[in-house]
DNA sequence: AGACTATATGCATATAAGCGCATATTAACT
DNA sequence: AGTTAATATGCGCTTATATGCATATAGTCT
């Protein structure tokens, strides 16, 4: 029962919920996360942090990013169909869909040095 | 998204979750519930409120008694998916399992004017 | 090594959640 | 009307949650 209060406690907040809705697209890093939703990099890093410890995220280091994905193939668990409740429960809003629109262009600059988000 | 959020957040505590995994059983009363969790009638009686708020009960008068059940039948919505996940992390839990054992021994004793739960 | 960048974290604070106590409300019964 | 029973609610207190600021940590590049 803990595993499941902290999975619903993981998901009632606004935040978390407009991330999910970023990484159902594809795997991010922190940076464009908060580019995203336009948040502080600290709100960014602390809630993706809640989520993975509450099971629904990997992440994965390279170099100094740190990329969070779904972790969709968790098998035996009711993860997924926590997931599923949050796709059809947020795919009509509008914030939502701001967020999704502004994440194409959060994209980090890539390997040839040039920062990112950060001044 | 509120509703979602509000959801979750019902869904959040570990009263709430062992009173759903009753109710699961069937319709109960505030008394029922009160006795089957060994939990004062104030605690019983909010967190069923918050419960319906969100959207997970039906509510019934009858009498004195207030009888609270599953919305099971709620269509294009995103609880049904949720009652699921509940049902599915919550069936091998202890409390859970005693909290069930409780309620068959916790039954009002009916309109013959007898006294159920309060002094 | 030193500068720079992305991410994480300790601390302080504001807001919200959960609960008990006392009391209000509502219905049934004498 | 008065009593009793089941449920709901206002208030105060305690604990938890979310966030920003400042700073720490760790990787990259010159």
């Amino acid at each position: 029962m803990r595993d499941l209060i902290k999975a619903f406690k993981a998901l009632s907040d606004e935040t978390r919920l407009r991330m999910i809705n970023l990484l159902i697209e594809g795997e991010c890093c922190v940076c464009e996360v908060m580019q995203a939703l336009d948040i502080s990099q600290t709100r960014a890093s602390r809630n993706l942090n809640i989520l993975y410890d509450a099971g629904f995220l990997k992440m994965r280091k390279e170099g100094l990013w740190s990329h969070y994905s779904m972790d969709k193939e968790r098998l035996g668990s009711f993860l997924p169909l926590l997931i599923n409740a949050v796709e059809q429960g947020i795919k009509d809003n509008d914030i939502a869909a701001m967020d999704r629109e502004r994440l194409k262009t959060a994209k980090r600059l890539g390997a040839d040095g040039v920062k990112c988000c950060l001044k």
